[in-house]
DNA sequence: CCCTTATTAAACCACTTGATTAATTAACCA
DNA sequence: TGGTTAATTAATCAAGTGGTTTAATAAGGG
């Protein structure tokens, strides 16, 4: 799987409000996959997959423990993610200087 | 829409290359649909479609001059997903914090 | 007005996704 | 060993995605 595959899966597995749910969960620590299913209105075999596709793009690691299962997030991709939109940081930051220059203008005027 | 099915859309139109590389096209400046096409070895349906869901997130905005519809980066989905990655940065960061111990430890013990 | 260029719409197809219920596996516990 | 809990697999389904080709629309430019 190269880069840009990665970055696929990383996206993909973000772009569904359960599984951003799902890792807001584990950024406060590791869970059962029970534990993970209790707030969702979803059979647990949904549930299941969510975090199967989680695990596939390497936001999750799995620990088998006694019968539980328990999921810790894995930051990592995340990090990619965030490093893919720097490249982008400029043109928003550009955003920002126009309302600066605005602003300016405006105070300005009021002299 | 509300935030969550903002962040969707965006994730969703990043996880796939194409829509990657006509940001990236984008972020040197405005382009037309068959511009865009070039480098793709795919039909132009097909990359309008890829352009349709681009503009459905507003990673785009399109404006009609001449005959031509010339597409226009829009970096605010872009910011809303660097502001949510921003949420998970300490996780990382922490896995850096051990890499630096890693790195001072074997500094000392060099000394 | 016709012709060419730019782009989208329509119809179609294979494959994937997100969900369900029912069945199965795995491991603890008594 | 039998029962309970934890989790996955299997089978199924509706809807969505990503691509194709062919046809239609829209706007210049002779």
């Amino acid at each position: 799987m190269n880069e840009s595959d990665q970055l696929d899966a990383a996206f993909s597995a973000l772009a569904h409000p359960a599984r951003r749910a799902i890792l807001a969960h584990l950024a406060k620590g590791t869970a059962s996959v029970n534990a993970l299913a209790e707030p969702f209105d979803m059979s647990l075999p949904a549930v299941s997959k969510h975090i199967r596709v989680l695990e596939s793009a390497g936001l999750i690691t799995r620990e088998k423990h006694a019968q539980f299962r328990l999921c810790k997030l894995e930051a990592e991709p995340i990090r990619d993610i965030s490093n893919w939109t720097d490249q982008y940081r400029h043109i928003w930051a550009a955003r920002f200087d126009v309302m600066d220059n605005l602003l300016n203008d405006m105070k300005e005027s009021d002299q």
